[in-house]
DNA sequence: CTGAAAGCGCTTACAG
DNA sequence: CTGAAAGCGCTTACAG
């Protein structure tokens, strides 16, 4: 079986609890017999058993990790981030993905708490007057996400959004369509009131659609909407949905980045990729989570009752190809979704725009 | 203070025993004083301390997933599906991701066996000849790689590359290229055989180029080579390169499914959303990891020594837009990769194939 | 500096 | 069916 504390002091004919010192405090025990102990631990191949230095510290040198879904390419990121921060603390990662549902984020870090030391909750979708909750459970501290009295790492968008609009305009566009995410998102309410507030001040008419989930899919359904909108210019509310749309219309033979312009948000790896490659503002969700977990540990050793730090971390335009001067006159067919937005838009027709 | 059994005995005047086994086998305890106990727990708000009970069972109801890259969209499947069925049996999962990097998995592994109950290897790059030292540490099972004597779950590649080149052969296409996977990676010695020999059934033309990383960026590098190959198809280690090879084609103006036809492997959910989309074969990742979380749950219950499964898993050639007829004639530019094939191609020089 | 002992919160033979 | 007790493997006051 596995070697114990007490086959070691039974191999060195001393105590367990020097067999202990010597292993977790060596500072506690004779150089010598430190030596020795720590050399016949070696030689037995000894690894303390991480369940029972819990069980008796209180401590676990685990925290919990609370996603809403993996396969969100903004996610891994993040989820690397924290593994590898909390892996330099000697510290291990138990994650959880709650599959976008807002309902089980309680329960799962409702089971979580009690395996872990601490939790970290990234763009939690609880609505607001549940959160305390989760402060009960366990230390906590919030990813993307503003919580009152807890510590929060958060993504401040306006700038980011600024330097899109700012983009944008200098490119000539003046309509531009914004894609919500979805309807109770923190993130989306930040994202939409920077928005509105950069195309007031540059005048820019600003169209919105939507909510749409975080998925490549609903950017494909989004995108005859757009096409109606006449917009030359839509922002989307993440990578995934500016993907889908750019996919779409590049199936309707628009070329993006010249016929209509798309700008995404997350920056993630795939915005590269895209072609054309995807203007994204960049959001340092790996800086987020490191940040996050350096919080949350120096929480663990701290006394309580210090303030909660909220970090805010801030966002930036990364111009790609999806991005170009908005075309002086563009075709909008609307066969297909003119209906929908009323009697704006001559149905069944191809009309010119600017 | 969170509340213990010991506080649920007192409260009921009862003894801590009867008090543990009317919540975790209350079929050993007398109705009415279970249904007494386990109301009193229930107002108390008592939960089971995982800890306590790992020590006190040998059991922690964790299992442990190491993957080489959550970033790689071919692992979040996995992933998830692997939370989900261990949730669904009270088990949380302990997340590892080793960066690809081989030598780190045995260290990854080592740590995690010992406040895990079983490990899931997923996709492990570490030499065959050390692969033994995992099974050592704890109950194992491997996705994606057999391991002598332990549980595996493969993926049979055989039947979807053989659909690929069929599928290549009927849309004419005589010469096609393979850009191999890492080095050193079991799934790729596998997918390069099963391609030579459907290679060789249909008297095609194979090219190998690489290895590289499965990462968007090798195939990026990968496009420059394929055009000075004369190849009218490629076939990549997976969807990653795929898509950095059909992003750089089209900056290339090459047309991917008319003047060239890609493939890739994984059947990722981005092969959806590339444009044009992807024609890949389909790899059941999800499936894998479900099947993997049950061997082993099933394998901790078990008496040791019964076989190791092992199960093979199959994969179908998905089509989508990224594959057409041959070009007749093809406009192959070679300037500045000629070089690098030696003289089988006149470089600085534009020809025509077939 | 070292050892004996209590304790972390649970489970589970063993008696009764 | 119930209780007292030992034990899981470690840490850490407390004495010495």
């Amino acid at each position: 079986m596995r070697v114990t504390l007490a086959d070691i002091a039974k191999a060195c004919e001393t105590s367990l609890s020097t067999v202990s010192r010597a292993l977790s405090d060596p500072d506690k025990v004779n150089p010598q017999t430190r030596e020795r102990i720590q050399r016949v631990a070696r030689e037995m191949g000894y690894m303390t058993n991480p369940i029972a230095r819990a069980l008796a510290v209180g401590r676990t040198g685990v925290i919990g990790l609370i996603v809403p879904d993996i396969a969100n390419p903004f996610f891994p990121p993040i989820i690397k981030a924290v593994q590898a921060r909390a892996g330099r603390k000697d510290t291990a990662v138990l994650l959880a993905d709650t599959d976008e549902h807002a309902a089980d984020e309680l329960e799962r870090a409702r089971v979580l708490s009690k395996q872990v030391d601490g939790l970290i909750m990234v763009s939690p979708r609880t609505p607001e007057d549940r959160l305390a909750e989760f402060v009960q459970l366990a230390p906590v501290v919030f990813v993307n996400r503003q919580v009152e009295g807890a510590p929060s790492i958060i993504i401040d968008n306006s700038d980011g959004i600024t330097q899109a609009v700012q983009h944008l305009v200098a490119l000539g566009h003046r309509r531009i369509c914004y894609l919500n995410g979805p309807r109770r998102s923190w993130s989306n309410d930040r994202r939409r009131a920077a928005l509105k507030e950069a195309c007031a001040k540059y005048s820019v008419e600003l169209i919105e659609l939507g909510p749409f989930e975080p998925q490549v899919q609903a950017g494909v359904h989004a995108a005859d909407l757009v096409q109606a909108s006449g917009a030359t210019a839509v922002i989307a509310y993440d990578d995934q949905i500016a993907l889908g749309l750019m996919a779409r219309l590049a199936e309707h033979r628009l070329q993006v980045g010249r016929d209509i312009s798309v700008i995404g948000i997350d920056d993630s790896p795939m915005s590269d990729v895209a072609y054309p490659t995807l203007t994204s503002i960049h959001v340092p969700g790996a800086e987020a989570g490191a940040v996050a977990v350096d919080i949350l540990l120096a929480q663990l050793d701290a006394d309580d009752a210090d303030p909660a730090p909220v970090v805010q971390l801030e966002t930036r335009l990364v111009i790609r190809g999806s991005t170009g001067p908005a075309p002086t006159q563009r075709l909008v067919t609307t066969e297909s979704i003119g209906p929908l937005l009323g009697g704006e838009i001559p149905s069944r027709a191809t009309r010119r725009t600017d």
